[in-house]
RNA sequence: GGCGACGUGGCGAAGUGGGAACGCUGCGGUCUGCAAAACCGCCAUGAGCCGGUUCGACUCCGGCCGUCGCCUCCA
């Protein structure tokens, strides 16, 4: 089996830039550098939050396997007007809030298994590099200082809403800009104010970084002034990386991403967000669905479709888990009595789905068909190991093939040896089997039902009794 | 009001100018003491609606209706 990626084509991203789908780009010693928008940390993530993070590190594990180095940065915004907010909600400092849900955004997203970014950077690690941007966007004409803040001045970036298909003379007007120019420049520093309980200092007094500057910076500082893709929730596209746009390509005269890409919004009657209230956070689906459910979920539609998050759809996830994880017991079975011969079909069968899981993937990150791809290999598996089974070599094959496929989505430990049943339940089901030969049914069916109330379930198998976990 | 995405079977979800993937559910069958799993087969003559282009459109164009996102913090 050949263990070359079955593709010829750079893998292709749609870019919210171009409204097209493009070829990848790599930064010029090769890597592939990815910048994605990661969190506030004023609370505890929700699933929502998790999608971007999902896709993203699934991408980059893709793009590994397919031979390419890749970068993958996701910030983490720990100073911004809601953790304030929370802060004198709980009652604690501001800093102390956004460390804990720092760490707890960590915590939750590991559980997740899929990897960390490369780089997690933080704003408090940037103030430096911030102060440094804003000063050279003032240098250039492109900000301002007033009354303690500094504003970046939307009028004269030429390229003001190219992101976002906006043109400044469109957009509404809600807020009166009494310090600012013109209403829609946008707050690069913001003056401390009595009631916030950290500042730093700056050449404009004391106060801290607006929201935008920071992506910014720590862009710029993690993959340098221009670079590969750029991540994050559609929602984001304005005004958060129109702005991002205009100060780094302002500061630094580079384009700043070649890809901007984008995933649609999870729905819970309504997008799913902290404000809207109509939240499930991500620790809470995990406890009740498992990583694994959870990860398939996201991946069985493309990013930029729209995703209702419900138990009728989680349930339906849970099922194709569960016979993506049959197929590699069934594997299991056979690898303990294999064939003899050489199944062509499966053989065929496998490198047709291999082909047509990097095929997708590299078409705009289409992981649904990569699944229909997956199913192609587990229909294939299932039916070598009821009909024409292969000798063992192909056997080992065959899994390798199938969990090499499982890995790009993170979802190889569905083919993991699962922890056998404790010795008392093994004993029920030998047992069980005693009275199936003296066929006193009633009592295996007693001792089938004891099993599956320790959590545990029985399929007869040409094997012998297979007994699984529930 | 402006910008954008989208409307496909019971549900989820794809591709495609000329046979509507894939998964779940359902139905029939095989296997099984039964069950579970698996396997085999069936399930949209139609793709929000109305026009247009075309030999031919679900697929292109226009209009309408509807859903959602952004325009304010938001993944």
């Amino acid at each position: 089996m050949s263990t070359a990626i079955p593709t010829t084509d750079a893998p292709r991203l749609y870019s919210t830039l171009s409204r097209t789908v493009e070829p990848l780009s790599t930064s010029p010693d090769g890597t592939v550098r990815m910048y994605v928008c990661g969190p506030t940390v004023y609370g505890p993530i929700h699933v929502g939050n998790a999608r971007p993070f999902v896709v993203f590190s699934v991408l980059r594990r893709y793009l590994t396997r397919r031979g390419f180095a890749v970068r993958h940065v996701c910030n983490v915004t720990d100073i911004n007007d809601k953790i304030y907010v929370a802060a004198t909600r709980e009652g604690v400092r501001s800093d102390v809030l956004a460390e804990r849900y720092r760490a707890e955004y960590v915590a939750d997203t590991d559980r997740l298994g899929l990897g960390r970014p490369d780089v997690e950077p933080t704003v408090t690690e940037h103030l430096p590099e911030i102060i440094a941007m804003i000063a050279r966007l003032i240098d250039v004409g492109l900000a301002y200082p007033s009354a303690g803040d500094v504003y970046f001045r939307v009028d004269r970036f030429p390229g003001y809403g190219k992101l976002s298909g906006r043109r400044l003379d469109e957009m509404l007007v809600t807020e009166p800009g009494e310090t600012k120019e013109h209403p829609l420049d946008f707050a690069l520093w913001k003056g401390h104010k009595p009631d916030e309980d950290t500042s730093w200092d700056s050449p404009w007094g004391p106060g801290r970084p607006g929201w935008h500057i920071e992506c910014s910076a720590m862009a710029a500082a993690a993959l340098g002034p221009s670079f590969d893709v750029h991540g994050g929730g559609i929602d984001l596209a304005f005004p958060h990386h129109e702005n991002e746009i205009a100060q780094s390509e302002g500061a630094n005269g580079v384009p700043m991403a070649r890809i901007w890409a984008h995933n649609e919004m999870l729905e819970l009657g309504g997008k799913m967000s902290k404000s809207e209230g109509n939240i499930v956070l991500l620790r809470d689906a995990l406890d009740r669905w498992g990583r694994d459910v959870l990860v398939a979920f996201f991946l069985r539609t493309h990013y930029r479709s729209k995703l209702p998050f419900g138990d009728a759809a989680l349930e339906d996830t849970a099922r194709q888990v569960d016979s993506i994880r049959n197929a590699a017991r069934a594997l299991d079975r056979a690898e303990s009595a294999p064939g003899e011969g050489f199944n062509r079909e499966l053989a065929e069968s496998l490198v047709v789905a291999r082909q047509d899981f990097f095929q997708a993937l590299d078409d705009d990150f289409h992981t649904p068909r990569a699944f229909a791809a997956l199913f192609e290999a587990v229909h294939a598996i299932n039916r070598a190991v009821e009909g024409e089974r292969p000798d063992i070599d192909q056997l080992r094959a065959a899994r390798a093939a199938f969990v090499g496929l499982l890995d790009v989505l993170g979802l190889a430990g569905l083919a993991d040896p699962e922890p056998g049943a404790p010795a008392e339940i093994l004993a029920l089901a030998t047992e069980r089997e005693g009275a199936r030969a003296a066929r006193e049914f009633a009592l295996a069916d007693e001792l089938r039902d004891r099993i599956e109330a320790a959590g545990y379930q029985v399929r007869d198998t040409p094997e012998g009794p297979q007994v699984t976990p529930k």
